[in-house]
DNA sequence: TGCAATTACGCAAACAGTTGCGTAATTTTA
DNA sequence: TAAAATTACGCAACTGTTTGCGTAATTGCA
């Protein structure tokens, strides 16, 4: 089938007209003849004419294209921020450009460079845990690139972001294991760089501190995300003269792998040893030994969230949108969902 | 920053050189002189020039972006096997277009749609469970974009395609209960329109008669992979005269939700009742009652196979590729992974 | 019948880049 | 010193679409 794809011109050979002459009455401009544009439509439809949407973007110097840059997707987290970003972005008619970082900057810097080649209208991105410097990202304002963090944001003042509220998601989890009687509450924290672990550290302190609950700075211990790393700390935590009764850990795939090593160390899990965690992966209704709670942290709505700003900054485009107050810092707040299997 | 992004004909201005001598120096195309070469390049970098790629993409009529559909991103099997699209698109310098269909036919067509709108170079997809009719897809074929279908793919002879070997992964399954001293085995298989459905039903009924085991047929029921659907297909499997003591599922997923249902009966897993599935997903090694055994299908190597078939197709292009034998129909042989835990 | 108003359409530029062809200027060769 | 060869660059077309502006043709009205 060597059908060529229609093109106005096409069109307009066939009727003798003009291509603008064939633009306007698609559009149903009010300066063409009611008849030329009956026969217009008709042809078009005949030939199955469907407007090249490059040279429709290369005109108005837009693709319609949004990227997501994400650590994976293999999280379920992930995938289901995809989710609603996918939604918002289909409300929109706008598709999604999609690259996974794998946790690494050199990777994460080729895919926004590849991203601005392909003169994607906004950035949504979840940093990777590597992720200490942004020029790499900052530099899109100088394409005219918005951009819209969510997840993992920088502690940066001048950029959209939304995010979980770390603080109010570790009080509810700390909270829960004091009220349950645990007064030594050891925290498997992520790299420091991340910030919402410094975040998830003062709050901790905090909690403790109106609580009149003594503070051992032992207890706080950090893995990079990986199994080696997490059982590491766990045998940090566990080699204490007074280990603790309870782990809060930074994501359930952490706690995942921490419950894994207590159980080779042959603790029995949430009797023991307790663990509470972030994210509320559906798969743990599945599990072993889940952990007792966890905090969910609505992953749906802050990358939809993150993309309703995305868009509504599209809208703006205008002036300089320098001033502090504009920039968007939501806060998603989390939710303690305790398991009850 | 109001800054403008830097263009051929901005640089051509500044040194009153024409547009294409500039375009030709960025390129050292021959007929250049090497002072000319030398100050453009100079002012390119200085200006931080960077070719725009939608007008490069527009001319050359080419995108550089392929298109990735499949029912969801949430299940591991897809989320491996975007990595391994991922992966050879990245080396081919080509950027990546995703789109769920969530199982539904309707979206499924609006994506494809959609891409082709943003004429995608090429399309790997995996279809829906409800797709049936494949014109919107085969329609692709008019806008010269080549498609490579993966995992779930049609029963159509003239298309390309990569996917499990159902027939062998079913006999690894089949054997290995009935040499565990099973005789009645259940299948809980998928949609029958699913093309690995029937033949994951031919494959158990000729691995029984080989193996001279007694076929009954209301040992076959099928799930339409909902949590629901799966739990009515076990009903109907455990109420039988003589229930099975083995059910093999389409996949993990079916899997957990089968057992779930069978520990509400309070069946003991993989004593009273075992069971085997396909994928293999690494979740399952966190399980409380994960399958006894589960079929690895490799979908990162399915799918970096198939991208790597588009990106063949890519380079041919030219003739009329109608020739039956010039259609790829590769099969990646699973293996029966058999879990210690 | 002549002039204004309206209708109906085409020309060309613009988006950013590449490339065949043409040509002026310089150098080489006879 | 004139012709030939080479060097160095510009013009214009092309990708598909939209749109400001201009103009020819038709109609309305006096």
């Amino acid at each position: 089938m060597g059908n060529k794809i229609t093109t106005l011109r096409e069109i307009a050979n066939r009727l003798n007209f003009s291509v603008s002459t064939v633009s306007r009455a698609l559009h149903n401009h009010p300066s063409i003849g009611l008849r030329t544009i009956t026969r217009v439509k008709e042809l078009a439809k005949e030939l199955n004419y469907e407007p090249n949407q490059t040279a429709l973007f290369f005109k108005q110097q837009k693709t319609h294209t949004i990227g997501v840059i994400l650590p994976n997707l293999k999280e379920e987290f992930f995938s289901q921020a995809i989710n609603g970003i996918e939604d918002v972005a289909k409300q929109n008619k706008y598709s999604v450009l999609i690259g996974q970082s794998h946790d690494d900057f050199d990777q994460e810097k080729q895919i926004v460079k590849a991203m601005k080649d392909h003169r994607i209208d906004g950035l949504i991105i979840s940093i990777s845990k590597q992720t200490e410097d942004y020029q790499h990202i900052t530099n899109l304002k100088n394409y005219n690139i918005p951009v819209v963090y969510f997840d993992r944001v920088p502690d940066l003042p001048e950029v959209h972001k939304v995010s979980s509220n770390i603080s109010s998601g570790t009080k509810q989890a700390i909270e829960f294991l004091i009220q349950r009687g645990h007064k030594r509450i050891g925290v498997i924290n992520g790299p420091e760089i991340m910030c919402s672990c410094k975040e998830r550290t003062n709050a901790y302190l905090k909690v403790l501190e109106d609580k009149k609950v003594g503070v051992d700075l032992s207890l706080l211990v950090s893995s990079d995300l990986t199994q080696e790393s997490t059982w590491e700390a766990m045998d940090k935590l566990l080699k204490l003269k007074e280990p603790p009764t309870a782990i809060v850990t930074i994501n359930d795939y952490v706690a995942l792998d921490a419950i894994q090593y207590a159980k080779k160390k042959k603790l029995k899990i949430n009797n023991d040893l307790c663990f509470v965690s972030y994210a509320n992966l559906p798969i743990t209704s599945y599990l072993k030994f889940p952990p007792l709670a966890s905090v969910e942290q609505y992953p749906y709505e802050q990358a939809k969230k993150a993309t309703e700003i995305l868009f509504e900054l599209f809208g703006k485009e205008n002036g300089e949108t320098t001033e502090l107050s504009m920039y968007n810092n939501v806060l998603i707040e989390g939710q303690l969902i305790v398991h009850n299997n």
